[in-house]
DNA sequence: CACCAGATCCTCT
DNA sequence: GAGGATCTGGTGG
């Protein structure tokens, strides 16, 4: 396996549905003096900065949502009930946008994963959603605002060189708003959410 | 200050 | 398929 090498500012500021495609087959590196997780994205969805009624953004830039004002790249965490979603920020044409993480598949650090789920062996719904990822990898809130394009961070995303994979549109999840848009996207795995 | 909705997940039926 | 867990930001429902 190749080394991960961190995803370049200019991947994030492209068009957000573009972005949200091409991190398909990406990875997600967590790591610290203790772990070394890695995960390969299979699900994403976008929230779009314009024209979305889903999207945080829409009630302007609050404490919550402010990293999302700044520049594209940056790890936007928020936490619904008991649980955290992982997103990346997106710079589209100045307008906010990002990039919601649905599921991995887990490649390295796997006995921490289990452990950080609370799980016996390896199952599909280690971290085929957007809560559990998060659990998996011990991403929290303390994580909120970090560069994703830098290397040296806990947290951050990056390529290994790998061929471009299949992608499938389909409606998002879990939402109540603006659920008509085609703002999912997923390629063929065993780890999906559904 | 109080209330409510929420980009979820788990358990039980 | 339904309901509960249980926390927080945003709003004045």
């Amino acid at each position: 396996m190749n080394e991960p090498k961190a995803l370049p500012r200019a991947f994030f500021q492209q068009n957000t549905v573009e972005v949200a495609q091409q991190l398909l087959g990406q990875y997600i590196v967590r790591r610290d003096n203790q772990t070394f997780l890695l995960a390969r994205v299979v699900e994403t969805e976008a929230y779009l900065g314009i024209g979305d009624a889903a999207a945080h953004v829409v009630a302007g830039e609050t404490k919550r949502t402010q990293i999302l004002f700044g520049q594209a790249g940056m790890s936007y965490i928020f936490q619904t009930r008991q649980h955290f979603c992982f997103n990346v920020s997106i710079e589209l044409e100045s307008m906010p946008s990002s990039v919601l993480f649905r599921a991995v598949e887990p490649i390295a650090g796997i006995t921490t994963m289990l452990k950080n789920r609370g799980i016996p062996e390896l199952q599909t719904k280690l971290c085929n959603g957007p809560a559990k990822l998060c659990a998996a990898l011990g991403i929290g809130m303390q994580h909120y605002g970090l560069d994703l394009t830098d290397s040296e961070s806990e947290l951050y995303l990056a390529t290994l060189g790998q061929n471009p994979v299949p992608v499938m549109v389909s409606q998002r999840i879990g939402i109540n708003k603006a659920k008509d848009l085609m703002l999912r996207f997923t390629t063929p795995s065993q780890y999906l959410s559904r």
